[in-house]
DNA sequence: ACCATCCTTGACATGATGTAAGACTTCGCG
DNA sequence: CGCGAAGTCTTACATCATGTCAAGGATGGT
């Protein structure tokens, strides 16, 4: 039924290894709050991350062989499970701009939930973990190829470009989050119109007038 | 190299302080090394910035009191120059597409000239370094702002993000060429004319030869 | 030539990363 | 239930980078 993501990158046996129940846990609450801790707090020390987790940092090491492998973890699960996403959504099969649209807001769903992933972790790419970002970026520029071909985007860029600025521009708008310039919701309606725009889907309709500045209280980055 | 652009963040005297020859000589020695060395290097050692300068590690710190402040000197000789550029340029005679194509030509120069300041040093801004790195930004919106009340720039989406989005475009394109999947000369093509599509300048001219290629897809990540 | 300034050498403190060995606890299973 | 294995904890050690300090030698400016 619900199947586990797996453990990812891990230093020991290659993957089929049955682990024992407490250390899956053990591993599980690392996972989680090295997640959650490095998300306003990105370097934080692997005391922290072992305390926060409730465990000793020789069980960390026990698990992760380094630092860059916590990350790359962390990195390959959240990439892991957008895929998984993405996979579920279909987007093949819908028209390029609703699969770009839908695209947009899985990805920044996930950029919601792993603010980390944004501010330093992909800031400077840990070995390993090019694939499962390649992944997702694959995807999108097969998207905007397929709009390309379709005439529903502009051609004048090529897709492999888009794909990346795209991200990029996911990766500014929450840069622009966190650092508390603009709420979550304006964020991704600013993002998601210069995603369009950049792709030259004639802008569909109103960005959605910030007259009225709903404050909803969504901020996540809020470092001292 | 008429005038030295004046030691920035130091941590003695505020800047009165008029400083023996060798001990500018020393400074520059170590900005110069740190900016080459970092470029392709981000997390040298102080011990290898102050041997790359032909100095001890006590003398970089004998001028810099931190990493930090070092990486903000960094960052601020190179804003400095910047604005000296932009400032000199005149843009605000100009009218706004031409202001903004000649500022994202300067823009493209300094990132060219110092490809840490992207890397990672503005990943994670260090203290201090907001100041220089809101001029050029502020400078930017004042132009989109200027566009959009002359009605050459889209005004769907607010100034203020265009600005940061546009930095981030560059910083995308940027880390394009350090990945090597463009050259400079590509990404800057495709940078500005993304940037100026964001901003809703109608496209002025084919970026490059994208006739009907359909042929093989791009490089896509196939690592192992 | 003199003196303040600067550089250098050497030493020291701290904190983070990573490694290692032995004892203790817990899980899995017969 | 009890035993062995897997996992965890404690303690200790090695290493490296950052940052600080003090004393002595070199150099520049006037």
């Amino acid at each position: 039924m619900v199947k586990r993501v797996a453990c990812p990158v891990m230093n020991d046996a290659p993957e089929t290894r049955r682990r024992r129940s407490d250390a899956r846990r053990s591993i599980d609450a690392i996972l989680t709050a090295a997640r959650t801790l490095l998300g306003h707090q990105p370097d934080a020390s692997m005391e922290e991350i072992a305390q926060a987790a409730g465990v000793t940092r020789q069980t960390v090491y026990a698990h992760f062989a380094s630092r860059d492998a916590l990350i790359t973890a962390l990195i390959d699960a959240a990439g892991a499970e957008t895929v998984e996403a993405i996979d579920a959504a279909r987007l093949d099969t819908d028209p390029p701009v609703t699969a770009l649209r839908r695209y947009l807001d899985i990805g920044w769903q996930l950029i919601r939930r792993y603010p980390y992933l944004l501010t330093t972790a992909l800031a400077r790419t840990p070995p390993g973990s090019e694939a499962a970002h390649a992944a997702g970026t694959d995807h999108l520029e097969g998207i905007i190829r397929r709009g390309q071909d379709t005439g529903d985007f502009a051609t004048a860029l090529p897709s492999g470009w888009l794909a990346v600025a795209v991200v990029g521009l996911a990766h500014t708008a929450a840069d622009q989050v966190a650092a508390g310039r603009l709420d979550a919701d304006q964020a991704y309606a600013v993002f998601s119109e210069s995603a369009l725009r950049l792709c030259g889907v004639p802008v569909p309709g109103p960005v959605r007038d910030e007259s009225r500045h709903r404050s909803s209280a969504v901020q996540q980055g809020s470092m001292e």
